[in-house]
DNA sequence: CACTGATATGCCTTGACAGGAATATTCCTG
DNA sequence: CAGGAATATTCCTGTCAAGGCATATCAGTG
């Protein structure tokens, strides 16, 4: 998950990303539209593929990047347990956790 | 969007984003419960409060942190544009679009 | 095989950023 | 207003990662 993350927080990273996300495209397609050098392209690729973002699919001497449905969909699973913050009322249950978090007094009262 | 990225990539911060899933928390307890010195703590939820992912509410001396709906539910909805890639046969369309790959759009017959 | 196109890798330099420690700031209470 | 608790900020330093550039690798073709 945090190899995600990290994988997307780079401006170009997620650029190529959302590049991907219309169609497949050859690592010098990429280059090109994203007006980047190939090198750089291919070692964002190459983070991205360790973190399953993207996976290749070789023809002739191309390799054709595109998205990873797997990797894309550990973070919409991460989301899941967020979910309840948006849509609900969330903000009184908020209130009533305010009350809670009073340093949970214990006994080892210390009220100097 | 990229601040969001970014300020999850840091391992430390996304603990405490999930640490604050539970329940909103003043600075002292995330440190106390993520044995991480309180002026990290301070500066990390710094980033996430720029990225909008998290909240501050004062309460006497103490500020108490919680997550940020908004913050969350951007990455919810660029997610959005992603979902059609799982749940659906989507490597059909993929077969259909590595033909249209081919490194460039000849404006010939393409009629369907 | 030599040649070429497409891509990956290695080395180097530089900038961003996280942790550590000290200090500043803010707010409460007597 | 002094004192103290909770938090924020500053300065410093080391690390790591991204870009530039050269080069290696690899597949296809004549």
């Amino acid at each position: 998950m945090n190899a995600t993350f990290s994988a997307l927080a780079e401006p170009n990273r997620l650029q190529i990303v959302e590049l991907l996300r219309d169609r497949p495209l050859p690592v010098g397609g990429i280059a090109e539209r994203l007006r980047m050098r190939q090198p750089q392209v291919s070692k964002h690729l190459r983070v991205l593929s360790d973190a399953g973002l993207v996976q290749v699919r070789p023809v002739a001497q191309q390799r054709i990047y595109g998205l990873r449905a797997e990797g894309l969909k550990e973070l919409d699973d991460w989301l899941e347990g967020y979910r309840r913050l948006w849509g609900e009322r969330f903000e009184q249950l908020d209130d009533v956790l305010r009350d809670l978090q009073q340093k949970k007094g214990r006994s080892d009262g210390h009220r100097k």
